[in-house]
RNA sequence: GACCCCAUCGUCUAGAGGCCUAGGACAUCGCCCUUUCACGGCGGUAACGCGAGUUCGAAUCUCGCUGGGGUCGCCA
């Protein structure tokens, strides 16, 4: 192509090839290492999705000590959100996903191989599509985003694959001439590739994961450069992975489709095009239609990552829950090494599974009980604080005030527990979980109405009695001997089996006696042992609990 | 519509032609433990989408069908 149409084309001075690839030298690396990133768009909240195609190639690389980095994909500047990549930079920092190179929380970059925001790239981009002009293997497209728009309607409606290809790619065979006379009148324009493919014949691409696959060779010619001068995904992605040296390019399936058109486009440049890796969605029931579909932002709270931040979900824990799903025998090896940190665990590429998978709320609060119950109440304690510092300021100031009674309370069943209860699923369950504990956010119901038909009078004597006889020192043998002797004297029998031989017998059993004593000090019908919950709310406060 | 991907219990999956009467985990149900709940223990229900083929033998290989998902943008 003539230099007269490439200077009206870029008008700024661009760096040459040469001197750009002088800047970006091959990665000196380990045998077996590979390269890996992950290139989120920042257009808002974090989805799960993007948190998972983090955490399956930084895993990978951790584990052959190669490297991951960050790259922020915002070339698209009408979807821009402010803030969001530091929304995307704390959210992989609070799961603890470190890229080893890429931009950083105090607004520098750190690596070698950057600049790692693509909008900064620009003019490499425009010095390799310039290139690509010289060389004919792109083109200068004037059609307007109506007449495009037009002719893929006219397609669809003839029954024609439709794109920009062949005899439908006008401005393919436009003269210098006119082009030029086009930039001269100051038409917008668009940079394409222009495809060397036939879509009769086949590419073979090979897939890590799912190996090796026969498609449809491309032809489209695709948009490399948009009005804007900013690239599109397509070259983007062929400049960034070359220059920075990825190894392994993983991504969602949604783009297994434009594989051929990126080697085709590797090809073109004369580069080695990386390995390919596309691992499959997370999906979600619809409840409309009861079929499968990608979990979405905009239908699904739990599409977001922010979704488990609120709720207090440990971030440990929804990070093994995606290993699971990304590695079956992720569980297996949890359950040899209960242990261990995730981080040992040598995620594979080749057991990565293919299909979709649905995404099961129930399995993430199972590996949390899990995950909850391995901790100290000290731990428990400051994980909590510091959810609620952000998600529930007064908690938080409760949680402060009354840190040691809080401990005391999480120790239930816990320390020195054989069997540690397993309820706590996230951090908020431990505000609900606790009120009763605290006067002000003790809200019982009407007991008498919560034990009837037991008549009032035997539910007062009971409580009564009891309070008569309690003393906080006792141990759970005493105490527990304590609420015999008050079956007993209101005629309930002390003995289960005895009761369970005989129940017309009695009024009842010592266990509707502890219900009765369970529901006046925690308000419910359930909950932890009693004699440690009494324990731990004090003399003085069970006392004030059961006068009547 | 065209092209592509995927297909084992409700869910995530194990499974590489005979180790499969299909295993595990979550969920669910029952029993036991037990002053309630939870935990824990024991047990149960529950799947190879369908149809051809290859083979002595198929969940496993091939083809077709069906179902689900994805792509077909100056979005990524």
């Amino acid at each position: 192509m003539k230099d007269e149409i490439l200077d009206l084309v870029f008008k700024d001075p661009l760096p040459t090839i040469a001197e750009i690839e002088a800047k970006y030298p091959p990665r000196q690396l380990p045998e077996g290492a590979i390269v890996t990133r992950v290139g989120p768009s920042p257009t808002g909240l974090l989805h799960i999705g993007t948190l998972n195609a983090a955490l399956i190639p930084y895993s990978l690389a951790r584990a052959c000590g190669g490297v991951f980095f960050l790259r922020i994909e915002d070339t698209d500047q009408k979807r821009q959100v402010a803030e969001a990549t530091d929304v995307i930079l704390k959210a992989f920092k609070d799961y603890d996903i470190c890229p080893d190179e890429g931009p950083q929380a105090d607004g520098t970059q750190k690596g070698a191989y950057g600049p790692y925001i693509q909008s900064q790239r620009k003019d490499i981009y425009q010095a390799y599509a310039k290139e690509l002009l010289r060389q004919d293997k792109a083109y200068l497209c004037f059609c307007s985003e109506e007449s495009l728009a037009q002719a893929h309607e006219t397609q669809v409606k003839a029954k024609i694959r439709p794109g920009y290809y062949g005899p439908f790619a006008r401005c393919r065979t436009l003269s210098e001439d006119a082009v030029l006379q086009n930039l001269k009148d100051g038409k917008p324009f668009i940079v394409r590739f222009k495809s060397p493919g036939h879509y009769t014949q086949k590419i073979i691409i090979h897939d890590l994961v799912r190996g090796k696959r026969e498609l449809p060779q491309n032809d489209l010619d695709v948009p490399i450069l948009k009005s804007d001068g900013l690239p599109t995904y397509h070259f983007a992605h062929l400049i960034d992975d070359h220059l920075m040296g990825t190894t392994h390019v993983m991504r969602g399936e949604e783009w297994l489709s434009s594989l051929p058109l990126h080697l085709q486009m590797f090809e073109a440049m004369g580069w080695q095009a990386p390995n390919y890796i596309h691992f499959s969605h997370i999906l979600k029931l619809d409840e409309q239609t009861g079929n499968k579909r990608k979990i979405s932002k905009r239908y699904d709270p739990e599409a977001c990552v922010n979704f488990y931040d609120e709720q207090g979900y440990p971030k440990t824990a929804v990070i093994e829950y995606l290993l699971t799903l990304a590695n079956s025998n992720f569980e297996d090896w949890r359950r040899a090494n209960p242990d261990a940190s995730y981080k040992e665990f040598k995620l594979s590429i080749q057991k990565l599974n293919s299909s979709g998978a649905l995404f099961d709320l129930a399995k993430l609060n199972s590996i949390c009980r899990e995950h909850i119950g391995k901790m100290t109440a000290e731990e428990i304690y400051d994980a909590t604080w510091a959810w609620a510092k952000t998600y529930r300021p007064d908690f938080a100031t409760k949680l402060e005030q009354n840190k040691a009674y809080m401990i005391d309370i999480l120790n239930i069943e816990r320390l020195g527990a054989k069997k540690v209860r397993k309820d706590l699923i996230k951090w908020s369950d431990v505000e609900t979980e606790t009120a009763f504990f605290f006067d002000d956010s003790f809200q019982p119901a009407d007991p008498y109405a919560a034990l009837a038909p037991m008549p009032a009078e035997t539910v007062k004597a009971i409580v009564t009695d009891f309070a008569a006889l309690y003393d906080a020192q006792d141990d759970k043998d005493t105490w527990f001997a304590k609420i015999k002797q008050v079956a007993e004297k209101n005629g309930f029998c002390a003995d289960m089996k005895a009761y369970k031989a005989n129940p017309t017998a009695f009024k009842g059993s010592v266990a509707d006696v502890a219900k009765v004593l369970r529901v006046f000090i925690t308000g419910k019908e359930q909950s932890p042992d009693l004699h440690a919950v009494m324990r731990v709310l004090g003399q003085q406060a069970t006392l004030k609990r059961l006068s009547v």
